[in-house]
DNA sequence: ACCAATTAGAACCGGTTCGGTTCCATTTCA
DNA sequence: TGAAATGGAACCGAACCGGTTCTAATTGGT
């Protein structure tokens, strides 16, 4: 049903609160006690975010992670793909995949295009700075959110450490 | 990685061979043949989309589907909605789903709903009538498409029994 | 009346994917 | 030198999903 994989899930909600204070670096491990992400799965997703330059990594104690830019140049669809890959809907359109041999001949080849387009653009113009944007007009809320690990469910995250 | 289902891939293409010739009803075997669908996901899927009243049925001998509406009135996103449900990226969103009970917090979720109703509207955007319309001029093209069960693809069905 | 064609609907199964974890190596600072 | 971090890979189990099969109900033709 057009689901949008676990992984960039998270790694959207990781990346949002990294944004609210942009050239501060954090490390996994806060990063996953406020977004209420694993600690495993946060590693994991910040190492690849790191590898696709949309982050930068300080190694070593006080080392941490921090926006490689600024949140309004960077875009979900840049986070996702950076996650799972080029955004593709069907295997036709994937890039390397040996998929699709009968292209030239597909009628439908174009209009498949045309869909993945508008999805993709789509995507490309919402900002991590809109993103992290809280809604409410009293104050920053608490980042807490149910794009958590099923474990990781308790309210004690909601203290709020930030 | 935003994939499509395979179920609404299909869907889409046999959906597309029926706006060809909308009003003229055509049996689940020609369709499968004709669009290099295997016979039997043909049928659930059919039974599907009929089930969701975007194509009526007529049983028994010299039956067959056929489109429930013009082409030019069935968007791309009903026919998804059809197979695989509701169009929502997280689970946060999906309605019925026990999912996510604080709404109210998450700082994050208007924010989703954003990118959601951008993907759904892209959607519904294109209507089957474009995505039946050729894209070579020289004549229409055969119907056949790597949107088809890994089986079927022999290049027999190129035949064009249309 | 009967048979063949066709849809309706459900149950079932095997495989792939993916969410999630764990381990070890490397770097950095105190 | 040791604690705190990241880098990177391998690994596992389970849910999901593509795909099949079987039986019942409906309809038209002979
Ligand atoms: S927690 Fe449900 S919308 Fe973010
Ligand atoms: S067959 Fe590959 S695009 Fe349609």
């Amino acid at each position: 049903m057009i689901r949008l994989s676990r992984l960039s899930d998270y790694g959207i909600v990781l990346m949002t609160r990294l944004a609210r204070e942009p050239e501060r670096a954090l490390p996994a491990s806060v990063l996953a006690r406020e977004s209420a992400v694993s600690p495993a799965m946060t590693g994991k997703i910040l190492k690849l975010l790191a590898r696709a330059e949309l982050l930068v990594s300080h190694r070593g104690a006080h080392g941490g992670y921090a926006l490689a830019r600024a949140p309004e140049r960077i875009t979900i669809a840049e986070i996702i793909e950076a996650l799972d890959g080029p955004i593709a809907l069907t295997s036709c359109l994937r890039p390397s995949a040996e998929g699709c041999g009968i292209e030239a001949l597909c009628p439908a080849r174009t209009n498949w295009q045309r869909i993945n387009r508008a999805i993709r653009d789509a995507l490309a113009e919402v900002t991590l700075a809109e993103m992290a944007r809280p809604v409410l007009e009293f104050g920053p809320a608490p980042f807490v959110s149910e794009h958590a690990s099923p474990a990781v469910r308790d309210p004690a995250a909601l203290a709020g450490t930030s």
